[in-house]
DNA sequence: ATGGTGGGTAGCCCA
């Protein structure tokens, strides 16, 4: 069994102790992280090495953005798709060379698309959609057992927002980010495993937000974190969890971790 | 209709 773990940690180093109370408590065989939010000579590399982590791949940047996948596997990196053109580190792919050898890991952090759904007078929203249609184009042409992970910042069932109605004008959950993320699906038949394993209409979120209250009581939650995986690859996800739990954790990240295990 | 909180980092940007 191979275990892949996806989390939006909002700073490693601000929160290196929860990485590694999630990697003591789940053990996973491979972490994805994004929004590290720091350069690559300051990932803490000794820490997360000296769990086991030995092998790492970062793409970091200064203050913002930025994602890493550390494994107890041997990996090599792939790729570093800049799919804005623009320099943001938001992707970074690697391939398993131990356990799982051959299978593709592609981290992946979308950008947020910022607060108003319309790119003639948000920017940030148009990039979004373009970063997916260009992420889409590539997926397409894939023609490995792969897995993409990450932050997506879509939400894209009525069952993955806390209210459909309230949302449906909210960046995240709107019909054109939600038709994005449909093609990108439709590129090359990609399952989502998260929906694989925890069927609509059943509640399934990954992030509350830090503005809103109390939120296991008020549960504000989206569906933004996902994994999806080729064809074949789905055919082998055995078990799939969301640890709730962690965003109660110590100064918690706004997302928890979503966890995959794999028959590979 | 609005603002609410949090992180990185130096007067704001981003989520």
């Amino acid at each position: 069994m191979v275990t892949i773990v996806t989390w939006n940690i909002n700073s490693v180093r601000l929160r290196l102790p929860l990485v590694e109370r999630l990697l003591h408590e789940e053990r996973p065989d491979v972490l994805c992280l994004q929004e590290i939010k720091t350069i690559d000579q300051s990932f803490p590399a000794r820490a997360l090495a000296a769990l086991g982590y030995v092998h790492q791949v970062v793409h970091g940047q200064k203050g913002y953005h930025g994602v890493a996948t550390v494994s107890r596997i041997p990996l090599r990196e792939l790729s570093r798709h800049d799919w804005q053109d623009n320099g943001e580190a938001r992707h970074v792919g690697v391939e398993l060379l131990g356990r799982g050898q051959g299978v593709v890991v592609e981290n992946v952090y979308v950008p947020a698309g910022g607060d108003v759904p319309d790119r003639t007078v948000n920017a940030k929203f148009g990039q979004k959609l373009d970063f997916v249609e260009r992420m889409t184009r590539w997926a397409g042409a894939i023609d490995r057992p792969t897995l993409i992970v990450g932050d997506f910042n879509i939400a894209p069932l009525e069952c993955d927002v806390w209210s459909h109605k309230q949302l449906l004008k909210v960046v995240s959950h709107t019909p054109v980010e939600v038709a994005a993320l449909e093609r990108f699906r439709d590129a090359h038949g990609w399952s989502d495993l998260g929906r694989a394993h925890i069927l609509a209409p059943e509640r399934y979120f990954s992030w509350w937000s830090y503005r809103s209250p109390d939120w296991r009581r008020n549960d504000r939650g989206r569906r933004l974190d996902h994994m999806w995986a080729s064809p074949e690859l789905a055919r082998q996800a055995r078990g799939h969890r969301v640890l709730e739990a962690a965003r109660d954790w110590e100064r918690p990240s706004d997302h928890v971790p979503l966890v995959t295990d794999f028959e590979l």
